[in-house]
DNA sequence: ACCCAGGGTCATA
DNA sequence: TATGACCATGGG
């Protein structure tokens, strides 16, 4: 049983995600033209939405037009053409504020050259953008070494029995890069991509498959697993 | 007929 | 600080 999030325990968690999964290949993109930008705005139609719905918005929007800030402005029917993307609504408005933003600040030559709190603190100030999405931009977009403390995380991490208390995002984000302190961006790139698959593959939320998880090794939920999660 | 998905904002208490 | 409602489409 593993108490606390130390190096040891990251690395643990790195190395037996990565032998189990291989390599993630993140972020996936469609276009080929402005990947970076399209991972601005995979980020925001991604909240809280299933990746395949993301995927047909982002295809519908490339059969658009191009897919840069000007063009996304540009729509006075935006709303419609991410509609797959589930809310919306409330998502054509944080695109536009991110492209007004992306524009105003002088694009990708800008962006690189702002400090990595810098940045975040610029995106979470834009209305729909939280920090998970910041991060997400940040690490994906922008190549920083930000640990994405997404839903996923805190589900596997609780479950493990490495987390507990508040969810707070900042808490557990910071956590994690102080047991990774000499980590680059690719590091934390490839260990958000290996979360994500256990999560889905392994950590489900609500019957995870303790069976046959890496994991189970460590996991304090061995041993004291509630009727419908014995092992076979 | 539920529950969930690569969240965030806002109103309550 | 911490819940709950809301957004809204598509898959299991």
């Amino acid at each position: 049983m593993i108490d606390s999030i130390d190096p040891a325990a990251l690395e643990y968690l790195f190395d037996t995600l990565a032998a189990t999964y291989g390599p993630q290949h993140w972020w996936p993109h469609q276009d080929t033209d402005n990947p970076r930008f399209e991972i601005l705005v995979g980020s925001v139609l991604t909240q809280h939405t299933a990746w395949t719905n993301v995927e047909r918005a982002v295809a519908t929007l490339l059969s658009a037009g191009p897919l840069t800030a000007e063009a996304l402005l540009a729509y006075d029917d935006l709303a419609d053409l991410i509609r797959q993307a589930g809310p919306h609504r409330i998502k054509a408005a944080r695109l536009r504020a991110l492209c007004q933003w992306f524009i105003d600040c002088g694009g990708f030559a800008a962006i690189d050259q702002m400090s990595t709190d810098t940045l975040c603190a610029e995106l979470r100030a834009i209305r729909g953008i939280g920090p998970e999405t910041a991060d997400a931009i940040a690490l994906y977009a922008c190549g920083r070494p930000r640990f994405v403390a997404d839903a996923y995380a805190f589900r596997i991490f609780e479950r493990v029995g490495w987390w507990q208390g508040s969810r707070r995002y900042e808490g557990l984000r910071q956590k994690i890069e102080h047991a990774a302190p000499n980590r680059d961006a690719a590091f934390f790139d490839e260990l958000h991509a290996l979360i994500i698959e256990h999560a889905k593959t392994r950590c489900h939320k609500q019957r995870p498959d303790c069976a046959h998880c890496a994991l189970a090794e460590r996991c304090a939920r061995v041993g004291v697993r509630p009727a419908g999660f014995e092992v076979v």
